[in-house]
DNA sequence: TAGGCTTTAAACAGAT
DNA sequence: GATCTGTTTAAAGCCT
């Protein structure tokens, strides 16, 4: 009956548990996790666009196969006769949708649609992913719509008994209480519900047409502040860990093993979604809490819950708990029908699970941000960091064929890779990074400033994303953010796995490019020492490298003038926030963070390295520049660089426009260095 | 197109 | 002998 579309499937037909099973393997397996990526691939761009591609036609047909099983599932519940089958549905005609239609409207596009965009290949793989989110936001929201209808259907249910109960005079407390706790429970249902949408909306993957019916819960959130927000996070996620650790007591069925005779059977649970332990759990996470909140109740049940049975499209009433456990025994025993529910009940646990994830890091995202933000002594970094995650995004646009190109984001936004745009950084962003990562040119990531690793330290600590820096700056960073500017090479190891994620894997390969790194650069210096060897870094033979002319190249002068071009707003902007927020740029107050002060020595030595480089480019200086050109290596020769002043506003400019660009852009061949700076 | 740089892979040797 | 460390070579791709 079912039989497993994906090409590089070797399913069999097979049961709608086993087909199940198997589409959550390939819908949420990443294809890099399918296909672990090298640092760098032999692959030309092409093939390595062809692979994403098809990874992402694997996810879009599960999607699909899902999205038919709900139907499926919906129509077996219901029970009407004359319902068109999915057979049928396999043989409605395919409609000719255009694609660009197909992209703009959040309708549900059927698999015969899907199926010829995707034959078509007139996607590119960015549009895939967008049209599959949209079909997964709407997939969601019609789950939770149907979820809310049916919990709201449920407490009016036992609203109209405890008011009939209610006429029992001694019993008006509890029902008063009940009703209480029914409100909570609604109204976090609502939030969760809403948290959701809002979430779905940001993201843009989901409209509210005019014509669709307002939810109900619509206005709710509109007023939320901040700290109800909070507040309400922490409720979904405490209730969420809380069901996560008390999951394993219910005795729920086990649909991981349903399928035994499925090629992989014991991992698929745990590849398809690492929160998968909950096994369903949070599908009734409402549910749950409303037991909880009825603890005292002798027999508490999951599914069961003031006179009702929970199973999902039941809502049978129970007048006591035995009577349910006889409903439960009879009404949903272990057959296709509970398990084909149960495996519903799972997907949209995984949706909300997924989407809970994305929510939860973009809340970490943002609180970030915000936080380094808030806190001001802390955000003194951020003039060196800014520019560098201006010099950064240049090169991310120039390397990314998706992203913005001379358009400076906000003045906070991470140094990410690869996108563009926008501050948080969602997992949907980072499952675009990998596939179409190019390899960045070091003239673009050399000396990489604290505060470049710093600000996104959580996101490259998390996301297996590749930094985009050479192994040398990044080997040169480790070592220099050491206490002793020196590291054993089994240290530099460690710092690579613990400051990226990236580098938690394929640890033979980095590793030998570590120490190939090592080797090949003069820059590095093996030291011995008595316990052994470390290695230091030469700052004077690694502003060496990579000699390359700028006088008289006209890219490498565009180049320039393209960050100028980006300086100029962000520093504009920058300063009429820092001003907006009464934030000093760079005073001697925020240096007294030690953080700062390594930064501090890190603007000098970086203007060190400008002066270093712009005397030997002196001829290429030209007059008559704004103040605003200031930002100009070649002119950084012309501002004081007095450490000291390089601590006042005026660093703001010199340092923020001390490019990694600029450093490996200076001519070393003709001219030697500046004597005085060695 | 040439040359330089980076990455990746691999082989090899010495030390632990 | 296995593993780690360090060096070297080569190839491929990207950039200037």
């Amino acid at each position: 009956m079912f039989q497993c579309v994906f090409s590089s499937s070797v399913l069999q037909p097979h049961s709608t548990s086993c087909l199940f099973k198997h589409l959550f393997y390939h819908s949420a397996t990443p294809a890099s996790q399918k296909q672990p990526e090298p640092i760098y691939s032999k692959k030309t761009e092409i093939q390595r666009q062809t692979v994403r591609a098809h990874s992402v036609k694997l996810f879009i047909f599960s999607a699909l196969q899902v999205a038919r099983q709900l139907l499926l599932q919906q129509q077996q519940q219901q029970q009407v006769s004359g319902l068109k089958s999915p057979k049928r549905n396999d043989k409605q005609p395919a409609l000719q949708v255009p694609v660009s239609v197909a992209m703009m409207t959040p309708q549900v596009i059927t698999p015969q649609q899907m199926q010829q965009i995707l034959q078509q290949q007139v996607l590119s793989p960015q549009q895939l992913q967008v049209l599959l989110q949209q079909q997964q936001a709407l997939m969601l929201q019609q789950q939770l719509q149907e979820f809310y209808k049916k919990q709201q259907e449920q407490l009016q249910l036992q609203l109209l008994q405890q008011q009939h109960a209610g006429k029992q005079p001694k019993e008006q407390p509890q029902v008063a209480t009940q009703q209480l706790a029914f409100q909570q429970q609604l109204l976090q249902m609502q939030q969760l519900q809403q948290q959701h949408l809002l979430s779905l909306q940001r993201q843009g993957l989901l409209t509210i047409q005019p014509g669709q019916p307002a939810l109900p819960l619509q206005p709710l959130a509109q007023g939320m502040i901040p700290t109800e927000l909070q507040q309400l996070w922490k409720e979904v996620t405490s209730a969420h860990s809380a069901e996560e650790t008390t999951g394993s007591n219910h005795s729920s069925l086990d649909l991981t093993t349903t399928c035994v005779s499925s090629s992989a059977p014991s991992k698929t649970s745990l590849i398809m979604n690492p929160h998968a332990s909950t096994n369903g759990q949070l599908s009734v996470h409402a549910p749950k809490r409303e037991s909880l909140s009825h603890e005292e109740h002798p027999h508490s049940h999951p599914l069961y819950g003031h006179g009702v049975c929970k199973w999902p499209g039941c809502e049978a009433v129970c007048e006591d708990f035995q009577s349910f456990l006889k409903h439960l025994n009879s009404e949903h025993a272990l057959d296709d029908r509970s398990t084909a529910q149960c495996r519903v009940q799972m997907q949209v646990v995984q949706q909300l699970e997924l989407q809970l994830a994305k929510d939860k890091e973009r809340l970490q995202a943002m609180m970030t941000h915000l936080h380094v933000k808030s806190t001001e002594p802390k955000a003194a970094p951020q003039p060196l960091n800014l520019v560098s995650s201006v010099t950064l995004s240049k090169s991310a646009s120039e390397a990314s064929p998706q992203s913005l190109p001379h358009t400076p984001t906000t003045p906070t936004a991470p140094i990410t890779p690869v996108t563009q745009g926008p501050s948080v950084i969602t997992t949907t962003s980072m499952h675009t990074v990998g596939p179409i990562r190019r390899r960045y040119s070091d003239k673009y990531n050399v000396p990489i400033s604290s505060a470049d690793i710093a600000q996104n330290q959580e996101f490259y600590k998390n996301a297996e994303v590749r930094p985009p820096f050479t192994y040398a700056s990044l080997i040169r960073q480790a070592i220099l953010e050491s206490p002793e500017k020196q590291l054993t090479l089994n240290e530099i190891y460690n710092w690579f796995t613990r400051m990226f994620a990236y580098f938690r894997r394929n640890a033979a390969t980095w590793k030998n490019a570590v120490r190939h790194n090592l080797s090949l650069h003069k820059c590095f210096v093996r030291v011995e020492n008595v316990k052994g060897a470390v290695w230091t870094v030469d700052e004077v033979e690694f502003q060496k490298r990579r000699p390359q002319k700028i006088s008289g190249n006209p890219s490498l002068i565009k180049n320039m003038q393209s960050s100028h071009a980006y300086c100029t707003p962000l520093n504009a902007a920058l300063q009429a926030s820092m001003a907006e927020n009464s934030i000093p740029l760079y005073t001697t107050a925020s240096m007294g963070n030690p953080t700062l002060g390594n930064l501090a020595s890190a603007i000098r030595e970086e203007l060190n390295g400008a002066m270093e480089h712009t005397n030997s480019n002196e001829s290429d200086s030209s007059p008559g520049r704004s103040p605003m050109q200031a930002v100009h290596p070649v002119h950084v020769k012309e501002e004081p660089l007095d450490p000291e002043e390089a601590e006042g506003p005026l660093s703001l400019v010199t340092t923020a426009n001390h490019s990694p660009d600029f450093d490996h852009d200076r001519d070393y061949e003709d001219e030697p260095v500046n004597e005085d700076m060695e």
